[in-house]
DNA sequence: GCTTCGTGCAACTATAGGGTTGCACTTGTA
DNA sequence: TACAAGTGCAACCCTATAGTTGCACGAAGC
């Protein structure tokens, strides 16, 4: 019940999620500039552990936003721009939904004023 | 030490922490729809007290994402695009400078291989 | 006046998740 | 082969925070 419309703001969650974490942010930064990276090298430069950093990449990778190729012993991570991209996108649209939305109550509010209920 | 450049990644830390919530999500969904609403009424269109909203209210408002203006004994709020937006365009900045980075980082695999480090 | 409605404040619960340590497994290298 | 380096798994701790309930306060409505 209620209009819901869930889908407006519920695709991207995973992406978000993961970007609301400090110590990712700062991990897409390091992946960003580095390169491939490993999770220990990663640690090395960072105050957590490997195993945080693990976790981290795991949900970075769950989000779509990096990704790991194993080569040999070890497992090298890099960014992927395309979730982060498209986020993006689907944030300007909101942001222009809201414009048109609020332009469209004022219109209403000052000229108009009919009932708006539901 | 370690090169760090933290401010690549850290500025809109508020906006995406508050967007990461799928109850604020909701949230903001309702507000963009309906416009001016207070925290009761949305109370009731969720599956949460009115406590709760109210706490996220405070959250996104906090993100610069609502803000609230008081009308007699109740406070109605309001979505504002500005926030948003402005994340919106650092997220594509973003994304196209790892695109950037990455074709770099190709280029330099692919050919000369000189040495990345640092 | 009294009542009702919406807000504001405070205390409290409980779960998610960011962090840790420890150990077992696998893959290069001396 | 023996050893080192990197990964993977599991059990934990602990704090942040999403959620609750209860009550007091101020502004409308009767």
């Amino acid at each position: 019940m209620t209009d819901e419309r869930r889908g407006t703001v519920e695709p991207m969650g995973d992406v978000l999620a993961a970007l609301a974490d400090p110590t990712r942010r700062q991990l897409l930064d390091l992946l960003a500039t580095q390169g491939e990276v490993t999770a220990t090298t990663l640690a090395e430069r960072l105050p957590v552990s490997r195993q945080a950093v693990v976790k981290h990449l795991a949900v970075l990778d769950a989000a779509g936003l990096v990704s790991g190729s194993r080569v040999g012993r070890e497992v090298r991570y890099a960014v992927r721009p395309e979730a982060l991209d498209e986020t993006a996108r689907w944030m300007t649209t909101l942001a222009s939904d809201w414009d048109r939305r609020l332009a469209t109550v004022k219109r209403i509010a000052e000229g108009v004023s009919r009932d708006v209920r539901q």
